[in-house]
RNA sequence: UGGCCCAUGGUGUAAUGGUAACACAGCAGUUUUUGGUACUGUUUUUCAGGGUUCGAGUCCUUGUGGGCCAACCA
């Protein structure tokens, strides 16, 4: 047999790495410095934990730094919130930026540079109305038309833009425009608008300034300033590559480099900040960090590893294609971080109570259980085993059907590190539902000093009635019930009417009670939770992070 | 009807002119006191036509299909 087997995608490069490993051999830089660059008008998403790891992680791996620069150019929607919860969310995915900057460190530099260019005729104030520039703007088709202020003297435009930024006109009376190519085919080049006058009071600067560079002209300016090696962003900003290249040149500053990559989308998910503000504002979900948001926050308080996020990011590649991710491949790596470090406990969300008659009243014994079979430095906890227990509904059924291994009349289960017990009966109330199954166990079938030579298929969880306490779970469903909701008129027609089930009397094993927040737990057979900061002392919340993998349930289905 | 970007299994990503592979998903099985985990096997792939070449997923060309661009948003 060959064990030379040494193809994948581990040894080969994405085409951002080929171009960094290139600029390194040729000498175009000596290191790299990145950026990350989001605007302060919402917390931050899947999408953006991409760009984070694409970010920071292509710096790490060829010894480079990487920025954090907030893009805050637009004081109307930014606020000092949005910051504080960006700079958390990175930290958690685990990444710490070389420094933390803001563009609008950068204002007076930038505004000495549009000084720059009016002053060589590259930029001009125009008075036109928003509705006259669209149409002297023209079509993608139809090349556009000069505005009447395009010939402005410098010296007057120096004046005008001096005044611009004083205060002496009122918001939208005119801006700065760029003087490149009214003809162009690329739209972003028929002379862009610069600045924009918003008397508007900025989270950092104040009431300093009134007028605000536009993302054109004040992304690629603080890339150049901070000396970033590559400005990378997503597909959509590949037209304003060639107005990014335009100002750096004009003004002779340092060469950044602009490039783009594909955003990736998930099914069942929606990503952009518009819809998700939209989810939050009329809710639908309880705040940003609801946990069946996409948000960081919300997958941090649903019970995701920052790491598998990351290896999450990585694999799903690096490319510009057109791309719709699977749902089950991101739950395939949150259950792999989680399956190696959750403790397992008992927990019966729907529970069925089970009498067993031949097991003396008043007794009660300690059975030993394995708090993490992936990792038995975990150790062992004892249950308490007694003649009244509690079983899920699931795990019975009067009549089942074929291959259906759990507890039935007339047949046997094993009680998970316990005993083999033998359904004698059951009971039910008016409607027909189980309400006590009375059982008789085998005294010799005791786990790990089984005598009993008996073998039983199917293993379910149990609890002690009598030392079960309460707690209230939250299971979450995916959001959405179509594949793509964001392509549809109106994607909240999609809705998932039953994302979350609130079980507020679910028994769990006594050691749950005493948890802290954010704390994580495989509850056996059922799936992975985390403990909600809604907890209180004596009043734990669990919210399901993700079911395990259900061979049983799936077959159902079919 | 202008410009830019893109096209490899069900999904995503490799293969850098020389045997189309990896992961997820699916299916089948082994192990298992979680119908979990682990492990094994397996179904399924180069948008179309033309060209260059001994040889094309890869290069050229013409189509076709998809995405983006006409905020004083980023």
């Amino acid at each position: 047999m060959s064990t030379e087997k040494t193809s994948g995608p581990n040894d080969s490069l994405n085409f951002l790495e080929e171009i960094v490993e290139d600029d390194l051999r040729t000498g175009r830089v000596e290191h790299i410095l990145t950026r990350f660059p989001p605007e302060p008008n919402g917390y931050l998403h899947i999408g953006h934990a991409k760009s984070i790891v694409v970010n920071f992680g292509l710096a790490q791996k060829y010894g480079g730094k990487t920025n954090l620069r907030f893009d805050d150019t637009n004081p109307s929607t930014e606020e000092q919130e949005y910051v504080d919860g960006i700079l958390n969310d990175i930290r958690w995915l685990g990444y710490n930026p070389a420094n933390v900057f803001f563009a609008s460190d950068y204002f007076d530099q930038i505004y000495e540079w549009a000084k720059h260019l009016v002053g060589e005729g590259k930029a001009y104030v125009d008075f036109s109305t928003p509705e006259e520039i669209a149409v002297l703007k023209g079509t993608p088709t139809e090349p556009g038309k000069d505005s009447p202020y395009r010939n402005t003297s410098p010296e007057e435009n120096l004046d005008l833009l001096e005044r611009m930024r004083t205060g002496e006109f009122p918001d939208g009376h005119c801006v700065l425009r760029a003087k490149v190519d009214m003809t162009s085919p690329n739209m972003l080049l028929r002379d862009p608008i610069m600045y924009r006058i918003k008397h508007a009071h900025h989270h950092r600067t104040g009431d300093k300034w009134c007028i605000y560079p536009m993302y054109d002209w004040a992304h690629g300016q603080s890339d150049s300033i901070e000396g970033i090696t590559h400005s990378i962003c997503t597909l959509e900003f590949a037209p304003h590559r060639a107005l990014y290249d335009w100002f750096i040149e004009q003004l002779s500053i340092y060469p950044s480099h602009q490039y783009e990559f594909s955003r990736f989308n998930l099914t069942y998910t929606v990503m952009s900040k518009r819809k998700l503000l939209q989810l939050v504002r009329e809710g639908h979900v309880n705040g940003w960090d609801d946990p069946r948001m996409p948000t960081l926050a919300g997958m941090r308080r649903r019970g995701f590893l920052p790491e598998s996020l990351r290896e999450f990011a990585t694999r799903i590649g690096v490319t510009k294609r057109e791309n719709l991710i699977e749902l089950s491949l991101l739950e395939f790596h949150i259950r792999e971080g989680l399956n190696k470090i959750a403790l397992r406990r008992f927990a019966v969300l729907d529970p069925l109570k089970v009498v067993i008659e031949n097991y003396p009243e008043g007794q009660m014994e300690w059975l030993e259980t394995e708090n993490n079979p992936e990792d038995p430095e975990t150790g062992k906890r004892a249950l308490p085993f007694t003649r009244e227990l509690f079983i899920e509904q699931d795990d019975f059924m009067e009549n089942p059907p074929p291959k259906y291994f759990r507890l039935f009349p007339g047949g046997m289960v094993r009680l998970k590190s316990a005993f083999i017990i033998r359904c004698d009966r059951v009971e039910k109330d008016a409607d027909g539902k189980p309400n006590t199954v009375y059982c008789s166990y085998v005294p010799e079938s005791r786990s790990g000093q089984d005598t009993s030579g008996l073998k039983v298929q199917g293993v379910i969880h149990w609890l002690s009635a009598e030392h079960a306490k309460q707690a209230e779970v939250r299971l979450y469903d995916r959001l959405f019930q179509l594949e793509n909701p964001g392509v549809e008129d109106d994607f909240k027609k999609s809705l998932n009417p039953t994302s979350l089930q609130v079980i507020s009397h679910a028994m769990v094993e006594p050691a749950l009670m005493e948890v802290t927040s954010g704390e994580k737990f495989q509850f056996t057979r059922l799936g992975y939770f985390c403990v909600d900061p809604d907890s209180t002392p004596g009043n734990p919340v669990f919210n399901r992070t993700v079911t395990l993998k259900d061979a049983w349930a799936k077959a159902q289905k079919k």
